[in-house]
RNA sequence: GGCGGCAUAGCCAAGUGGUAAGGCAGAGGUCUGCAAAACCUCUAUUCCUCAGUUCAAAUCUGAGUGCCGCCUCCA
């Protein structure tokens, strides 16, 4: 039952082995609020939460931490280019943030910590470093001096020669070293900023990690991720100014990276504006079918976005949700089944999707390879399920783990906008009504009567279906 | 220039030494007044190319080709 994950640092899967016993503490990079996330930002967002749910369904108690970077540059020039006061439309997004989450299925993190509430802390880190000679100041700004930090590019595997070597950017003549980075900017007028010993600034993009892991987590926590673009520079800087002010102590145990997600086998990013945000695609697939794209490959395997996917995406989906909504009907048939063949099946076919689930899952989250064990849970279900009587015991377990293993990948197969229906007592009852009067079209052979009916309500969404058992229906958008 | 990743059926995608999961699409069949759903059967002698190691390679090694990422803000 042991669980291994690929760890950026020593390129290779580890066996987890948690700081604590039975507790994870994991901090994960959350966005920089300018803007509604896009797609790539959700494939984070999403494999992370599938990684944090996983560690809960296997017992532990899970600490998991996701920031928001609600100052930087691109938020205070988005707000210039708005209209809108940076440090306001820092908090417009973020409340932006929680709405599609919530359609993605995110579960909130345990705590989701602000940078601009963390400024007297990194204040503090920051001075700790200056005191160390990691820092230094300059004309209101502060940086850290790279060289000075023993190990400066173990995390994504580069010398400072080989950075030097392929410089691409011009060298600010007042830092020390071309690969020194900003702790502390200063502000330039109408900026947002704060009281500072070096004077009135703003923080660097890494430190307000540092400060946030440090605070709630806790020097050598368990795993820190992001996007994999964060590798460098964002958590090898990270890294050096942690372990740096830790004195050499380990900033976070296991570091891990999702691969990207791109369009035309490029990168999405807002940098190349070739990007779709969440709440865009939300216009024309539900976030369960977003989600279940976006889990369906491995999360360190770059992953092609198109319609076509995300259609591929909606049936396969389709299918496990029309597998619960088939066992549900069939257990509210009469009788029960005298054959215990057929519950020995579907008992038999739980415990070993759970058991093939568990297995993928364990090592290094292969979501993809998990799905393979909820389908074919679902062929057991389907087969048994038009049984007459039902084997209603082996259904009813075979559908609980269905579901439970659903949950641990963040989908709610009992589909909610059938359950909404459900709950609709005129919609049910007129429903029964037209039910009732296309049974009787169809009595007296009135093919063209019954056939109309069902074209109609097609129409409006809802789709009926002949049974052996009767006719049924369901919403369908 | 430095560092790293990827290449599996029409499409998506698992599989890192033992003889190609799963999904979508497609074909045939069962059921059905028809339709839909579901079920059954079929759909890669083969994993970018070439060479090598091995009893055995999609999996390891070397060379090559193509694509992508990081090195600058980026998930």
């Amino acid at each position: 039952m042991s669980l291994k994950l690929y760890n950026t640092m020593t390129r290779q899967k580890e066996e987890f082995q948690p700081r604590e016993n039975g507790k994870v503490a994991m901090y994960v990079c959350g966005p920089t609020t300018y803007n509604y996330f896009h797609a790539g930002n959700a494939r984070m967002f999403v494999v992370f939460d599938m990684i944090r749910r996983y560690f809960t369904y296997k017992g532990y108690d899970v600490r998991y931490v996701q920031n928001f970077t609600d100052v930087d540059d691109k938020i205070i020039q988005r707000g210039h280019v708005e209209g809108m006061d940076p440090l306001a439309l820092g908090q417009k997004y973020i409340e932006e943030y929680f709405k599609d989450a919530k359609a993605l299925n995110l579960l909130p993190a345990t705590i989701h910590p602000k940078a601009t509430e963390h400024i007297p802390e990194m204040i503090k880190i920051i001075q700790g470093l200056i005191d160390t000679g990691l820092g230094y100041a300059v004309d209101g700004d502060v940086y850290f001096a790279v060289d000075q930090f023993p190990n400066y590019g173990k995390l994504s595997g580069r010398t400072l020669e080989d950075m030097k070597a392929g410089a691409r950017v011009e060298v600010d003549e007042r830092k020390r070293h071309p690969m020194d980075f900003a702790l502390w900017k200063k502000a330039k007028p109408g900026e947002p900023a704060w009281e500072s010993p070096w004077g009135e600034g703003r923080p660097g993009w890494h430190i307000e990690c540092t400060a946030m892991s440090l605070k709630y987590l806790g020097a050598g926590f368990d795993i820190h991720g992001g996007g994999e673009d964060l590798a460098f520079p964002h958590h090898e800087n990270e890294i050096a100014q942690t372990e740096g002010y830790l004195k050499g102590n380990t900033f976070a145990r296991y570091w891990m990276h999702n691969a990207f997600l791109t369009i035309n086998q490029e990168k999405m990013s807002k940098s190349l504006g070739n990007f779709f945000t969440i709440r865009e695609l939300l216009v024309n697939s539900p976030g369960e079918v977003i989600r279940f794209y976006l889990l369906g490959t491995h999360y360190r395997s770059p992953l092609d976005f198109n319609d076509q996917n995300l259609i591929m995406a909606q049936k396969g989906l389709e299918r496990l949700q029309t597998s619960v909504r088939l066992a549900q009907e069939a257990m509210k048939r009469e009788g029960s089944s005298k054959k215990e063949g057929s519950h020995e099946e579907l008992l038999k076919a739980a415990k070993e999707a759970r058991k093939a689930f568990e297995k993928a899952m364990d090592d290094d989250f292969n979501s993809a390879l998990a799905y393979a064990a909820l389908f074919e849970l679902a062929k057991t279900m389907n087969a048994n399920v038009q049984e007459d009587p039902v084997p209603s015991h082996g259904l009813a377990e075979a559908q609980k783990t269905l579901l439970e293993l659903g949950d641990v990948l963040g989908f709610d197969l009992l589909h909610p906008a059938q359950i909404q229906v459900e709950n609709d007592e005129i919609l049910t009852e007129v429903m029964d009504a037209v039910m009732q009067i296309r049974s009787k079209s169809r009595q007296k052979k009135d093919w063209e009567m019954a056939d109309f009916i069902r074209d109609v309500l097609k129409e409006k969404g809802i789709v009926i279906e002949d049974t052996p058992q009767g006719a049924r229906w369901q919403i369908k958008k």
